[in-house]
RNA sequence: GCGGAUAUGGCGGAAUUGGCAGACGCGCUAGAUUUAGAUUCUAGUGUCCUUGUGACGUGAAGGUUCGAAUCCUUUUAUCCGCACCA
């Protein structure tokens, strides 16, 4: 009877929950461990086996991390807010949080299958009111520091899509939902908005403090988008109290202005278009608004404008510059008003050939006929500024532009404020009351949390209200003294609920306070965080902005969440496309853990190649990693299920070399979470291992605790064989000997004009004069030395000798 | 268009500092065990040829170096992100 994985991993999952194994407790004084997983969408698919890499990755680092003596904090928990549920609910007419905790539970028996390690003491959901609380509570603290507010702004209007909802720009893909692929219209309406970019500084400059991917910290860069420039004021000629500001980072050109463009947009260009433009300017404007944001970028190679009839003045040198309107200008960057300066701008230069404006150079290099130049030069044409370099030439720029009143150096950001109420049910009722005399206030904190109306009656309300707006008892209030007051019926979108959850871990029942400082003190910062590269930026800018926040209100201890940051990479189909439904190429966990088993699962998926890395699954490696499994249990257990005898406490020595190395680099490569090479290790040791007769307790004992990581449940059953009754999760990790790994001669590799010749034993470090002579006297290096002058020889001790012949 | 990443046998991949390219696994070939299959064990497995003590070989082309998968320049392909951001 071999290995029954069944039996086996059923048992040592009842083993761990009843005895609470991997419960975490803050003990002061000892060093800690948190190791973190994004947390999961509860979806009515079930576990994909995209997830369990990146959850075996960490479980593996903090089995890895107990056994170093740390104290591990491994939680895990649901992200349960979000769209299925909620349309589920329309379409069936009950309300989403039975069906939602139903598939929680699936999800949680389907990750308890693989033998997570994780304190299921500490588990949260973001749709239960005593986790939502205290998410509710955060989103008062912004608006009492004024952080939340509500504005008129443009927003992303899908009326066909859940009875007719806003969704964020990043959840519009070519003018379309995200999901569904509704058509969405930009139309103003009132919505509340966070104020990131109070935050936008911070959240460049601050990635220097953590490890994270150098993609993802890129990408972050780019989405906040800052640029350093100038705001620099134009007179229009006539209009003396009219001002155009515009924003440049090219201060240092504007001598080479030759006009002024505004996005259509801008209320100025109506106050100063002259009579004569004005039917030539309305129907432009009208033109533009109808054109979608991917007809003004995508399919727009052509540049369209209009002359507005007003002129504006160049403030360094009083030239007047006729002022157009195009939409290749865009009037949410910026101050949608730039100075045009086709000489040097790519864009700029386009406009004017087609319009017929002068080019004027004002920097050298480059042929104007061709095309704008960017590249650095000399400043020609420009007064105070000829002779310099943009570097030079901007800064004096600048000072003149402070000196006379016309500018000021700028940052601008392409990040944008985060628009946060969303036209749902299915979310955080976002906890402010308007009341009839016009005044606003918050659900006082002792009221919270402000929970959602347990109906089935959920319906659009048609009006773009959330569903919420029909339930009439929920939505309407009085205060003491009679007053009548309508509840806010917006809701938090889904990322509000998953800015915040790792610190509610640290001390998830606490009802005091969404953690406490004890805890938070202790487990901070998380030290390892796990998830799908396509949160690069979204969840994780959110989750940064959030947790600066509470840092600024003094509860939270660190500035940053995330020490280190791991992206896994994509688990495609045996075809290497990417797994789905329609392809038919989607492999379902439950079925691996019923045929091979939860350990074979976390093997493979851990061999199958770096973490970072999208790599195909394969059924036949699968096999493989299965026969591995069986191949370590059968090394120390015999047919009648007992250790063998080869299993002594005899060392012959053979294996202590390829022992003091596995250990070694099994060591280094869990920590750099090098899974698969260390597999690689630990495969080769348990070669060596079968070719040897007498098999050390201590050896076999510290290969039981190194695959323990990896292969938990086999790892248990073997270590109970080997005669111990606690589990080996708190068992030390075993220590290698430097001496053990080396040897008195060492093979040296002996080259000629680099091409390897011989391969020699040497006694270790054994000086230049000695290698070198051993290795001109071995008899095949002569066949390619002798009739040769001898150049010159380079020797790297222990390891190499290269003659170089001629 | 801009930015980032990747490219190594039939396949997944390894090579921590510029020092034996292809560890480990899959697959394949041959043999052993087995009634047979599965399993297990042993040996072999980059390409080429004149089978050697050989030549070539890390997307392509150059370069630096005694020595390059690794460093530099140019280039191609694929993937990801951004995209008139002034």
């Amino acid at each position: 009877m071999g290995y029954d994985h069944l039996e086996i991993e059923k048992k040592w999952q009842r083993y761990w929950q009843q005895n609470k194994t991997f419960k975490a407790t803050a003990k002061p004084g000892q060093k800690k461990y948190y190791a973190l997983d994004m947390f999961p969408y509860p979806s009515g698919q079930g576990l994909h086996v995209g997830h369990p890499e990146g959850y075996t990755a960490t479980d593996a680092m903090a089995r890895f991390k107990r056994m170093q003596g740390y104290n591990v904090l491994h939680p895990m928990g649901f992200d349960a807010f979000g769209l299925p549920a909620e349309q589920y609910a329309l379409k069936t007419g009950h309300n989403p949080k039975g069906f939602t905790n139903q598939n929680i539970d699936h999800f949680r028996d389907q990750i308890q299958s693989l033998g997570f390690s994780y304190d299921w003491d500490r588990e949260v959901n973001t749709t239960d009111p005593k986790y939502y609380k205290w998410t509710q509570w955060i989103f008062e603290q912004l608006y009492k520091k004024g952080l939340a507010y509500e504005d008129e702004i443009m927003v992303n209007w899908a009326p066909d899509f859940m009875g007719g909802t806003v969704v964020a720009n990043e959840e519009v893909i070519d003018g379309k939902t995200e999901r569904g692929g509704y058509p969405v219209y930009r139309v103003p309406m009132r919505q509340w908005v966070l104020k990131i970019t109070a935050y936008a500084d911070r959240l460049i400059d601050d990635l220097d403090l953590v490890d994270w991917p150098e993609s993802v910290k890129e990408m972050q860069r780019n989405w906040i988008g800052r640029s350093v420039g100038a705001a620099v004021y134009f007179k229009v000629a006539g209009q003396e109290d009219k001002q155009i500001e515009v924003f440049t980072t090219r201060c240092d050109t504007l001598f080479g202005a030759s006009y002024v463009t505004l996005a259509p947009e801008l209320d100025l260009v109506d106050e100063i278009t002259t009579p004569e433009q004005k039917a030539a300017v309305k129907a432009y404007q009208e033109a533009a608004s109808r054109r979608s944001d991917l007809e003004r970028t995508d399919l727009n190679k052509d540049k369209t404008g209009v002359f507005t009839g007003a002129y504006a003045i160049n403030p360094v040198n009083g030239a007047k510059l006729p002022i157009w309107i195009s939409d290749y200008v865009l009037a949410s960057y910026g101050t949608g008003a730039v100075m045009a300066v086709p000489a040097h701008d790519e864009r700029d230069w386009e406009f004017a050939k087609k319009f017929d404006l002068p080019i004027k150079r004002v920097l050298v290099g480059g042929d104007l006929i061709e095309g704008a130049y960017t590249g650095d030069g000399e400043h020609v044409n420009s007064a105070f500024l000829d002779g310099l370099t943009i570097e030079a030439a901007k800064t004096k720029m600048l000072e003149w532009l402070e000196a006379n009143g016309a500018g000021q150096k700028k940052v601008n950001y392409r990040l944008r404020d985060w628009i946060f109420s969303r036209q749902r049910y299915w979310g955080e009722p976002i906890p402010v009351i308007h009341w009839d005399d016009g005044t606003t206030s918050l659900v006082p904190e002792d009221e919270l949390p402000l929970t959602l109306p347990d109906t089935d009656d959920i319906k659009p309300s048609g009006t773009g209200e959330s569903p919420l707006a029909n339930i009439e008892e929920w939505v309407n209030v009085y205060d003491e003294n009679g007053r009548h007051g309508l509840r806010d019926t917006n809701t938090m979108p889904q990322w509000a609920g998953s800015s915040w959850y790792w610190l509610r871990y640290t001390d998830p029942t606490n009802e005091q306070a969404f953690a406490s400082k004890e805890a938070l003190e202790y487990w901070s910062p998380v030290d390892l965080y796990v998830g799908g590269a396509e949160h690069a930026v979204l969840h994780l800018l959110y989750a940064r902005f959030w947790h600066k926040f509470l840092y600024d209100l003094g509860v939270v201890p660190t500035p940053e969440p995330f020490m280190k940051l791991v992206n896994q990479g994509m688990i495609l189909g045996s075809n290497h496309e990417k797994m789905s439904k329609s392809k038919g190429n989607v492999v379902n966990p439950d079925d691996i853990v019923a045929e091979y088993g939860a350990d074979t699962l976390r093997l493979y998926e851990m061999f199958m190649g770096p973490l970072e890395e999208s790599v195909p699954w394969d059924e036949k490696g699968l096999h493989g990693a299965n026969k591995w499994v069986h191949r370590v249990w059968r090394l120390l257990i015999d047919e009648n299920n007992h250790l063998r005898d080869r299993v002594s406490t005899i060392n012959d020595g053979k294996l202590d070399k390829v022992y003091h190395q596995t250990v070694k680099k099994v060591t280094a490569d869990y920590e750099r979470l090098h899974f698969n090479t260390a597999i690689s290790q630990l495969m080769v040791f348990v070669n060596e291992a079968y070719k040897v007769d007498d098999l050390p307790v201590e050896y076999m004992e510290g290969l039981v605790k190194m695959i323990s990581p990896l292969m938990p449940h086999v790892a248990e059953e073997l270590w109970q064989k080997l005669g111990h009754e606690e589990t080996i999760t708190y068992q030390a990790w075993p220590t290698y000997d430097e001496s053990k790994l080396v040897e008195a001669n060492v093979e040296m590799i002996v080259q000629v004009n680099g091409k390897v010749r011989a391969k020699l034993k040497m006694p270790k470090d054994a000086d230049q004069a000695t290698a070198e002579q051993m290795a001109l006297a071995d008899e095949h290096v002569q066949k390619f030395t002798t009739g040769k002058e001898i150049k010159k020889v380079i020797v790297i001790p222990n390891r190499i000798v290269n003659i170089v012949v001629k």
